[in-house]
DNA sequence: GCCATTTTTTGACACTCGTCAAGCGAATCG
DNA sequence: CGATTCGCTTGACGAGTGTCAAAAAATGGC
């Protein structure tokens, strides 16, 4: 009878909309000064609420956290769908691509050396782990209909499976971050001459090859 | 005068001994608890000494981290000079290192998951970026003597960067050990298959074409 | 064997953390 | 209008942290 703790579709708007700006200004926090140094009283203390309110909305930090990291996934999600559906030519979405993700890192260094943060967190501490192997897997189908949108663009098929486009996409990803963020000018446009010389070999040389 | 274990043959020993002793206890316990969680005392209690030693030999807890680092920068530094000294053919030394990619994952788990949480600390601690940096460095100077010795096997030439080869590799690496630190049977040797199917990849079709 | 120096232990300090209980204003409802 | 829940604030508790000073032990030279 209690509709305490997820009445999603209609019960309580109220509570979600308060977990939601809770986790906004967590992410905020979290961005700031990382998984280890934001504590629950700094985060209150960037949101509109006093510290004790998050106990009312969350079962303890890690409650916190791993619905901060669904949100974070939330918002990966669709990111890269309008470049797909806009895309007119396979050169043109690999460029549009390769920038996106350069400005992304501009735009947001903050909320993805968290992520990358929280992943690693999730190799120490097990509450974490399937909340990051869900956003992992989500950020890897944003990965593959990029993919599979460029390759059908060129008429050829991906060489690779899904998991290995993303890891190598990841890899050359988190090396810009690290070198935007140490101030390095020329890491973002590093990265997007990075991938526009990695999608091409993702595909294979010819349509009937295995 | 002392022979001692260190290669430092003058100066201080017994005191870079201790270091290195309290380095090795410290990266012990780093890589079970992580950064965020491994507090100086159960550092300590893990090794043969006291807590308060350790303001003895370092000055704070970061520079007994940014020590660790190093010292695992000088672990790593050679740990694959043996595969190309005694590489034969250039599929050899590519099955090889794909092997030992993966061997490394099985073995040394723990201190690879420290070594990707301290990376993430870097992007939030300054004190911590530089020597994130050498490490980084020195590893993409690895990957970069195993790749070049497999082009020279093969009478061919790299076709990308040093780091844009140690970014894609690091990327499969750092997804493969998440994999399996959760657990994945299959996640070491889909980091060989992968490593295996990258390694020709990143090498020119021909030899002089740019 | 004694003294000076180095090394190690111990105990405490000031501080921050997550958590929770008690209280309070406001809204809801019978 | 009074009672009762709800939303939120406040203040406190205990545990744990890095750091350091003082004591204690070990070391080495004379």
């Amino acid at each position: 009878m209690s509709p305490s703790v997820a009445p999603e579709p209609e019960g309580m708007p109220r509570h979600d909309d308060r977990r939601r700006a809770l986790a906004e200004s967590a992410l905020r926090t979290l961005g700031e000064l990382g998984y280890a140094r934001a504590s629950l009283r700094e985060i209150a203390q960037n949101s509109e609420f006093s510290h004790g309110v998050v106990h009312y909305y969350f079962r303890d930090k890690l409650d916190l956290i791993v619905y901060c990291a669904q949100y974070y996934e939330s918002m990966c999600a669709d990111r890269y769908d309008d470049l797909v559906d806009g895309a007119t030519s396979a050169e043109g979405l690999c460029d549009d691509f390769a920038s996106r993700l350069a400005e992304s890192i501009a735009q947001d260094a903050s909320v993805h050396r968290l992520w990358y943060d929280l992943r690693s967190q999730s190799m120490f501490e097990d509450p974490l782990r399937e909340a990051v192997y869900g956003v992992d897997r989500t950020l890897e189908g944003v990965v593959w209909r990029v993919l599979t949108a460029y390759a059908e663009l060129q008429g050829r098929s991906v060489a690779v499976t899904p998991r290995t486009a993303y890891g190598l996409l990841d890899g050359l990803f988190q090396q810009a971050l690290l070198a935007h963020l140490a101030g390095q000018d020329d890491a973002l446009e590093r990265l997007a001459r990075q991938v526009r010389g990695l999608l091409p070999q993702l595909l294979l040389v010819d349509q009937d090859e295995g």
